[in-house]
DNA sequence: CCCCACTACGTACGGCGTACGTAACTAGGA
DNA sequence: TCCTAGTTACGTACGCCGTACGTAGTGGGG
């Protein structure tokens, strides 16, 4: 049985040399692979991301294809792998961890809204490519001003990039829809719009009815991402918060 | 042309009646679909729920199935509103909102955990169904204690939500992914892993080694769950936050 | 030098969403 | 009451998808 055979293996795809030691020398690399799929989905989508159209992409058979990456799903973690390699990282850590946290989450979000496809396509299993552990790392020395266990800052990491994909989410999602959609933009939105009135207006609902009707449209998107993530850090910030008075659990021992 | 005509309209399946004036008696009904989708969902993933899978679960052809449900995006939309229905909103709210939103959220990563592919399936154009305005309504209610606009209490739901959805994949992820894997169970897992321990050992990247390291393995998840939203919460919290000292950054101005 | 691992690629299979044609049925208006 | 138009049910078909597998050619290490 070949170390790369044909069948796949339970194998990261980190973990296979991109160049074998025999044979002839493959026709493309893998970066040109990533590049050619992140090509694509910024185009059409995650839903245009396909072995066929990548390969077609690159000008090669699709089968092809299968001898740089196994299985699909390592298809999706060259390209998260490869965009995260446009975090720029280079900036000294300031001492003010709250800041630093800050620009690299609004890193992230401008990453997102380059790569809209990139939150469906992002698992916690790609949580350590290369380019991942570039940035946690990047990320761990931006924390170091802050007094917590490690544990407590990956916590803190993993919460401000759930809170930024929820956020970007929230912000694309017409967008994306009206993307997708068969219909003439804003008409599919506009329709969920009105059935969200006519159901408002029944009377059940009289809060959200409240909320709705005072309008939270015209609200300025950058501070209001400015201030949610101000807000998660706060419950970070030792300088911040009284000391858990009474039921919150103690610092994690070590 | 009629009125819900064969060819897709930019419509809201909610505003669809369920019943037609004129015409047989559909011999199902949208809750059933809802039901059975759902079932297969539960037991096969995500992926497992198709039109053609879904109509022979409720035993009828496969086109049928588009009499119910224009398109497989509406699919998804029952089956977001039917397990939303799970939630038990009987309780009055306390006063407290802290400790019901906690309550709320712990409910939300129940059924999660019952129905692991609900956050894929999951999207911000949902947030009208029947059971969402329910929801919504419910978490207004609980949030009146607290002294804050609505854009704010709005913006505190969806973060809330956020977390949770992302502490929740966080927390299946190993288990969905093994489920869905080609390979016996835990191997992927340890393939994934060992690549990491080679990286971390080659001495880049000195922090994430340490943190690591020190092994975040046996954490008690439900207190860490608390205690991630317990900060959260904090930042809404008046009571808890000083107000902007010096050294900090500022508040983003109005 | 020669062997064989490796590259490239076409064919084929089973599955998907869904457009469309057709037949049976049923309620409202004449 | 009967007619007719709209609805239900469902099979067929199209163009995608991921990928298993067979085959031919290539070039580096023993």
């Amino acid at each position: 049985m070949a170390a790369s055979g044909r069948t796949a293996r339970p194998e990261v795809i980190w973990a296979r040399p991109e160049r074998a030691a025999r044979g002839p020398r493959p026709a493309h690399t893998r970066a040109e692979i990533a590049a050619a799929a992140v090509r694509v989905a910024d185009a059409e989508g995650a839903d245009g991301v396909s072995m066929r159209r990548v390969a077609a992409e690159i000008g090669c058979g699709t089968m092809s294809l299968y001898n740089y990456v196994p299985r699909k799903e390592d298809l999706y973690e060259l390209m998260v792998d490869a965009v995260s390699a446009e975090y720029d990282l280079s900036a000294e850590p300031s001492g003010d961890w709250r800041a630093d946290t800050l620009a690299l989450a609004a890193q992230t979000r401008a990453l997102m809204h380059r790569h809209p496809w990139l939150p469906r396509l992002m698992s916690p299993a790609h949580g350590f490519s290369p380019n991942a552990l570039r940035y946690l790392e990047h990320f761990l020395r931006v924390l170091e001003p802050l007094d917590a266990g490690g544990g407590t800052k990956m916590e803190l990491i993993s919460m401000v990039n759930g809170v930024v994909s929820t956020y970007v989410v929230n912000e694309l999602s017409e967008a994306e829809r009206a993307r997708t959609s068969p219909f003439p933009p804003g008409q599919e939105h506009a329709a969920r719009m009105a059935h969200l009135a006519r159901e408002l207006s029944r009377g059940e609902h009289p809060r959200l009815a409240a909320v709705i009707g005072a309008g939270f449209a015209a609200v300025d998107l950058d501070a209001q991402f400015a201030r949610a993530l101000g807000r998660l850090l706060d419950g970070f910030d030792p300088a911040r918060v009284s000391p858990p008075p009474g039921p919150s659990a103690p610092r994690s021992p070590a």
